[in-house]
DNA sequence: GAAGATTGATTAGTCAATCTTT
DNA sequence: AAAGATTGACTAATCAATCTTC
């Protein structure tokens, strides 16, 4: 009894608009699990490999980011960044820096470490990534990007 | 400093397999954040309202299923399934029923509440839906549920 | 031994309340 | 008062280990 494949959508669907919603968001539910364990092994967790893509992005274009800053970029509460940090900050991937002139704030940066990991982990997640989208063609990869564009500028003015 | 919309993807991106994939990712991310208020509200989660959807579905097809079916259609770890469904039994919402000849088993069904707030809510669901795919034209949307559900062909491969 | 379910540990995420500094 | 960060309570998700029943 109920052998649903993972590719299946947990519903039977007449609504158009109500299927292509709900395979977007099974997709991304399919996708987290899929990179879950690669980053558990490459650099802990999602959560900290995107930590690590943008501290490394910031420090190319010569941006200091705060806790603040990775909230709004990430989209997470920034009372969940202060344990992401704390974690970042035990295995030495992070490091909390004092602000000159601003006591309340900390510039978060990748140290040697943590900047090492980056450089070793994006070879693999990139082959990872184009093992995913393999069977698309460069008008189908763009369509999915203008597709899925679309729907997030409408849900951003939703939430 | 660091004023990036919601809508905007996190990273710059030349190679255009990576940005459909990210997008979808980051897309899939947006959907659980734009309707996270409406299902904590009406339901108490997602979670707990995909097992309402996924209950009341069975219920019409004539099917038992008991936590293990459930944790395969979520696509949730069965250990999980333990603990939402001790919160959904604490609400009145769903009941756990011995199964006659297994004692290792329980059916989960609706309760007479969990079936009202099913009918209740779906209303205002499937219009938040419409809202959120209200600028998709009906070739958009299958265009859309088409390239979702290949790459979703594709990750189950790659789980 | 395998199947169904539970428990405990860990990470992540949200929210409300709080604290310090501005 | 507002900004930056932290704390505590809660839900959710995974994983490994365990327990009972088959």
């Amino acid at each position: 009894m109920s052998h649903a494949e993972p590719t299946d959508l947990p519903m039977e669907f007449e609504d158009k608009a109500h299927e292509a919603l709900v395979s977007t968001w099974w997709t991304g539910t399919l996708l987290k699990k899929a990179f879950r364990r690669f980053f558990r092994k490459a650099v802990g967790s999602e959560a900290q490999f995107n930590v690590l893509m943008v501290l490394q992005a910031a420090e190319e274009a010569g941006e200091d980011l705060n806790q603040n800053d990775l909230s709004n970029r990430l989209m997470i509460d920034k009372s969940n960044v202060t344990g992401l940090i704390d974690r970042m900050e035990d295995q030495d991937l992070v490091r909390r820096n004092t602000v000159p002139g601003d006591r309340r704030s900390y510039h978060i940066t990748l140290t040697p470490q943590g900047r090492e990991l980056v450089q070793q982990v994006q070879g693999p997640y990139i082959e990872k990534v184009h093992q995913a989208m393999s069977e698309f063609t460069a008008d189908e990869q763009e369509e999915l990007t203008r597709l899925t564009s679309k729907l997030r500028e409408r849900l951003t003015e939703l939430i």
